[in-house]
DNA sequence: TTAATAATTTAACAATTGTTCATATATTTG
DNA sequence: CAAATATATGAACAATTGTTAAATTATTAA
């Protein structure tokens, strides 16, 4: 694909989505919803190395949730995040200096 | 590539690039020196739509610089810069929805 | 129905980013 | 050298984000 077909792309709307994505423990949580289908927020703040509480974890979640990366249902008492759009999930690989 | 491989990525430095490159004009910069080889601050501030003035564009140029994703050489009065880090250009095919 | 657990919300404040404008530094040209 | 051009810098302020802690809602279990 050419770097000129992407000229019509709404630069705004994608420097939101990276800004929201742009923050360490909101990577750290997509690279655990990468690797596991759905979670709740409860088992995220014991997985993550971040130390994150469950309010300041809620907090990120409500932010992605907002902008359309993640999407949650709720069971019984939790509430289970998985990632809507699986195309942030390419930004990991695509950081790589590797794949340069 | 699994993303299992990537935990160690340092997460507080991908967070930081990203920052540096979630801007609507910073995204359009990088666009432009997608295309072209190298440019100088005056040529950008004609070509973007962002209708950025030269100090507001020599800010968002030495931010870029400063965070290692362009270099810049003087050439007589003019500084060209470009993209030192071509892997930041995978970030507008990854970040299509079709690409997911 | 009270207590415990899970998650969210709110408000306050701190910290970082973004923008503007004035000024400074090269560099070239007359 | 003085003027013109290209770029960079710095300081001030606005705007946005990040963080914390307390209060709130919902659900389950005793």
């Amino acid at each position: 694909m050419k770097v000129a077909q992407l000229h019509d792309l709404a630069l705004e709307d994608m420097a939101q989505t990276l800004k929201v994505i742009a923050h360490p423990v909101r990577l750290e949580i997509l690279l655990h919803l990468a690797d596991s289908t759905k979670i709740d927020v409860t088992t995220l703040c014991d997985k993550l190395s971040c130390g994150c509480e469950a309010s300041m974890m809620s907090h990120h979640l409500t932010k992605m949730k907002a902008h359309g990366i993640l999407t949650s249902v709720k069971e019984g008492k939790q509430v289970y995040y998985q990632v809507a759009r699986k195309e942030v999930l390419n930004l990991f690989q695509c950081m790589l200096k590797s794949n340069s």
